[in-house]
DNA sequence: AGCGGGCGGGTAATGGATTACCCAGCGACC
DNA sequence: GGTCGCTGGGTAATCCATTACCCGCCCGCT
């Protein structure tokens, strides 16, 4: 493969030139410029990453570790990130924690490996190796959940607000018995939308019962299992908020298999407006999160910690927005 | 940030065997492994990735470039080749490409200059770049579609096999007018889906006319227009074969709209089994297609040929599977 | 004319891990 | 006891682009 003393032989200059010309520093005459070049096309020449990165000391690249790449939302905030990495001529390199912590480690670990210039992640239960991070000096921005025990920069939804609305709206639609399916036990945004949901009911003078909470990975299969279970009580909820939309699959197939017709006989609010919401019959409420800006945004924050990391940290709350559907409606 | 030297230093003993003793080459006696991993655990040192590919003149990392990260179809490949890759120790940075030709050979350039291990993509339609890997020798796999220029290894659903299925069930399900709503001319499963549609037409002894055939971008909002433009015919489709997930979301949407009922006045058969396609009413008839599998054989083949680059390219064609839902039976 | 300054461009140091090559030391065998 | 061979481990070359440093040349000013 073509080095850079192979163009520079070709157009008859210095190594030091054909750098100087390829990255338009410095000033060099615009005819060398041209037959730089040249040289380079035609020998389809392509810098060696590993060396210019060894010798820059960093590489434009930042990591994004999202805990599941099947998952809309986070999906949706890759697409933030790259639209804005890009711009800058940064690359995104996406790596999937499937919220293991283990996975999120190794990923850490491969990111102070590869000296990327960043990391954007939406940390898992664990927080130790995030600490690495900082130790190094890596800029990072935490996305989604906050980290327990790191200042850094942070980009959060009002989640838990978001969940006292969405138990507001169910409790003004008139159900009786709302129950809850949230994600794991210190998964940050589970808690918050348990505790929203639980403001709510004490808003509204409801006691509430841990006989109508369920926890469970944020996944269909959980959320379905859970629903089955809590239908299954004597006193079943009449109304339910699940907390993201994979959970939603869960419970939607569940009322199917029963018969139970969601809206009429027990109403649902999921969080993350899904493209296939207003599908289901009846259409699905959801808190749309602004999933896409959170990409963005972090991506920023993350870029200016890149040139100045000493910039004290930062948290920026996005708002979460309750669309009301058929599926809260008696 | 520490250095082998400083590890080397530390554990009294010199730099190769320190490399020796971490990458566990060559025999280095027990207790010089075990100081010099005290030593590298107490510096918390990480080898400087860019200077080990360097050395090594190649990464332990694939690219996979996907054409559309919010489509679940390829998250599902991403996971598939995700799994097999970090078995053998590879990371896997995900790319995407948007449908772009551009953004594709952006990628193909980065992935060349950091000389990564090998490269899985689906390909959009210009193939001209792709060239350029296999001029490096880059060993590299594609995905969903073939390639019309270069040789390679290929993993491919039969796609015109399954269109065809689909489209016979709707006959034999007694539709009389069929349509076909399928991805931009040129992307070989949008045409492929086309040709075994028509197949299925032919062998039934329907005339096929292009009036019940719509392409456009896969995506929702594409396919909506698309199926408000057909269902506004004269003679509108009284049946769709549905190119993707995403269109199904779009045509769903348009028969919402205009009040028609999927399965009774217009039946419907989709590709990609999402997850929320027994949701709708009726169920959504599907063409499964083996998403995972294809994201493990194809980062085995890949695996293989990292290991041994002159081995003849192999075709793989998994099947897709037909599943008959409410949206086909009137 | 002489000197200073600025600009273009070359030489060589640099980044850090891997590994080819070589050497010391020890055991075994004659 | 001497020599061969093997093993463990050190020294230094290597990967390749970037860039600090330096030099020569030309222009302009005094």
């Amino acid at each position: 493969m073509a080095r850079i003393s192979d163009v520079a032989a070709r157009a008859g200059v210095s190594t030091a030139t054909v750098s100087r010309a390829l990255n338009g520093k410095s000033t060099v005459d615009r005819e060398l410029v041209a037959r730089v070049q040249k040289a380079a096309d035609e020998l389809g020449y392509q810098p060696n990453g590993p060396a210019r990165n060894l010798r820059r000391q960093e590489a434009a690249v930042v990591a994004l570790i999202i805990s599941d790449v099947e998952n809309p939302f986070f999906t949706a905030i890759a697409r933030g990130v790259e639209d804005v990495a890009h711009e800058v001529g940064y690359s995104v390199v996406l790596c999937n924690s499937d919220e293991s912590a283990e996975k999120e480690n190794r990923y850490i670990d491969i990111a102070i490996q590869e000296r990327v210039a960043g990391v954007i992640l939406s940390p898992t239960a664990t927080t130790s190796s995030v600490g690495k991070l900082a130790d190094r000096g890596t800029p990072f921005v935490a996305v989604d959940r906050p980290l327990p025990s790191q200042e850094s920069d942070l980009v959060l939804v009002d989640t838990r607000v978001a969940a006292r609305q969405a138990t507001a709206h169910l409790v003004a639609q008139g159900y009786e018995r709302i129950g809850c399916i949230t994600g794991p036990s210190g998964v940050r945004t589970a808690d918050d939308r348990l505790a929203g949901y639980r403001d709510a009911l004490k808003s509204a003078k409801r006691r509430s019962t841990t006989k109508l909470v369920r926890r469970t990975e944020y996944k269909a299969t959980g959320a379905h299992r859970a629903a089955v279970e809590l239908l299954g009580q004597p006193e079943p909820p009449d109304a339910l908020l699940i907390a993201n939309s994979a959970m939603a699959v869960g419970v939607l197939r569940a009322l199917q298999e029963h018969g139970i017709r969601p809206g009429h006989d027990v109403g649902l609010v999921a969080f993350d407006d899904a493209p296939w919401a207003e599908l289901v019959d009846p259409p699905l409420s959801v808190v749309a999160q602004p999933a896409y800006e959170i990409g963005t945004v972090a991506a920023r924050l993350l870029l200016a910690r890149i040139s100045d990391n000493t910039r004290p940290p930062t948290t920026t709350t996005l708002g979460a927005r309750l669309i009301e559907r058929g599926s809260s409606r008696r």
